[in-house]
DNA sequence: TCATTTCAATACGGTAGCGTATGGTATAAT
DNA sequence: ATTATACCATACGCTACCGTATTGAAATGA
C-alpha cells in the first residue's frame, strides 16, 4: 500500500470545514435530528474523539453551520448577481437561475436550503438565521425591481410574491430543478409584465 | 370528588383518535422526531403501556396520522368547497380562504400542514402521502381554472403557481395568517386576470 | 533529537427512547 | 358473583447518543 498516496483520499487530519459540510449532507439527508456527532464521525471514517476536538459541543457545530449558510446564502450570492451587467430584469433573472441550482459545495443549494428552513421552525437559533437571511433577500428583491420601474409599495409586494413563489417551486418541485428553473421564470414574467 | 363528573375532562379511558390528536400537537410543535411514544404518554398524563395497547409501535401510530391527514386535507376540503354556488373564482377565494385558515381540530391547519411536509422529506411513508396530497389538489386547482375559462395547458400551469405561491406563504409568513391571506388572494388575482 | 502541538482512538458513565412482559384495575357480560 | 375484556402502570433489557477523560500518534519546531 503507498502510504503517500494523497490522490485516493486517505486524508489523515480533518479540518472543521470538513465536518461542517459532512454535517450539511447529514442535514439535508435526514433533516435537523440527523446532525449528530457520532454519526457524522461515522461517516467520516473517524471517531468521535475528533469531533470534540474541533467543535466544544454539538449546539458549537450547530452555530457554526447556521453561520456560514448565511454568508453562502446572503452575501455571496448578492455580489455574484450584482456584477452581472445588463438591466434589473437581467439580474433577477439570474437571481432565479443561481436560485435554482444545485450546487455541488457543502453548503448552498437547493436540498440543504429547505432544510435550514425546517429546521428553523424548530429551533430559535436556525429560526432567527432564516429570518435574517429571508429579510435581507426579499429587501433585494424589492431593490431590484425598483430598479425595474416599480414604486415601492408594489416592488415590496411584488418581491413577497416572487420570493413566495421560489421557497414554494423549491419545495414542491425539488427533485426536478429543470422544471423548477422554468416555472420560476414564469412567475417572474408574469410579475414583471 | 365527585366521582361521575363526565365534564372535568376526567377521562379514564383514552381513543386511538386522542393519541394521534396529541402526536400531531408534537409534531407541529417539534418536528417528525417528536412523535415519541414516551413524550406523548408524558403529554396524556398517562403511561406508555397504554401506548403500546392502542399501537403496536410507533410506526404505526406514524402510519395512522397520516391516513387520518390525507382524508382532511382533500377529501373533506374539496367537499367543503364544492358546495360553494358561485363562480369559479368564488370557489378558489373560498378554497384561500379554508387553506390560510388555522382550524382548532387536531388534524388539519397551517401548521401541521408545513410539519408534514417537512416530515415527508426525510419519510418516504410521509413523502408519498405529501405527493397524494399534492397531486389531487393540482388537479383541483386546475379543473377550477379551467371551469374559470382557462384552457388546459395554462390552466395547470396557473395553478402550479398557485399552489407554489400558497405553499410558499405559508412557510415564509406562517405567524402571522392575516397577512398570509391577503398576499394569497393578492397572487390569486394577479394569476386571475 | 526531542519537545510541543495537533488531531484522533478508546473507554467510561449518564440519559432517553424503544419494545416486551407482566401484573393490576375498572367496566361489562353472563 | 364471577369471568372476561379493555385499558393502563411498572419494571426490565436494549440501543443510540451525549460529553469527558485519558492515552496515543503524527506532524512540526527548536
Amino acid at each position: 500500500m503507498n502510504k503517500a498516496n494523497s490522490a485516493t483520499k486517505q486524508q489523515t487530519k480533518l479540518s472543521a470545514q470538513e465536518w461542517i459540510g459532512a454535517a450539511f449532507r447529514a442535514l439535508s439527508k435526514g433533516g435537523p435530528q440527523a446532525i449528530k456527532a457520532e454519526a457524522i464521525a461515522r461517516d467520516l471514517g473517524v471517531s468521535k474523539g475528533s469531533f470534540y476536538w474541533h467543535f466544544t459541543n454539538v449546539a458549537d457545530l450547530k452555530t457554526k453551520m447556521l453561520t456560514h449558510w448565511y454568508e453562502a446564502a446572503t452575501q455571496e450570492i448578492i455580489a455574484q448577481v450584482n456584477q452581472v451587467k445588463g438591466s434589473p430584469a437581467d439580474r433577477l433573472s439570474t437571481l432565479v437561475d443561481i436560485a435554482t441550482s444545485n450546487k455541488s459545495e457543502p453548503y448552498g443549494g437547493v436540498s440543504v436550503e429547505a432544510a435550514i428552513r425546517d429546521w428553523g421552525k424548530y429551533s430559535d437559533e436556525a429560526g432567527e438565521m432564516v429570518k435574517r437571511v429571508d429579510t435581507q433577500r426579499l429587501n433585494y428583491l424589492t431593490q431590484q425591481l425598483m430598479a425595474a420601474g416599480f414604486d415601492e409599495k408594489s416592488a415590496r409586494a411584488s418581491a413577497e410574491i416572487l420570493y413566495a413563489g421560489l421557497i414554494g417551486l423549491e419545495i414542491l418541485a425539488i427533485e426536478d430543478l429543470a422544471d423548477l428553473r422554468t416555472g420560476m421564470h414564469r412567475l417572474l414574467q408574469k410579475i414583471l409584465n
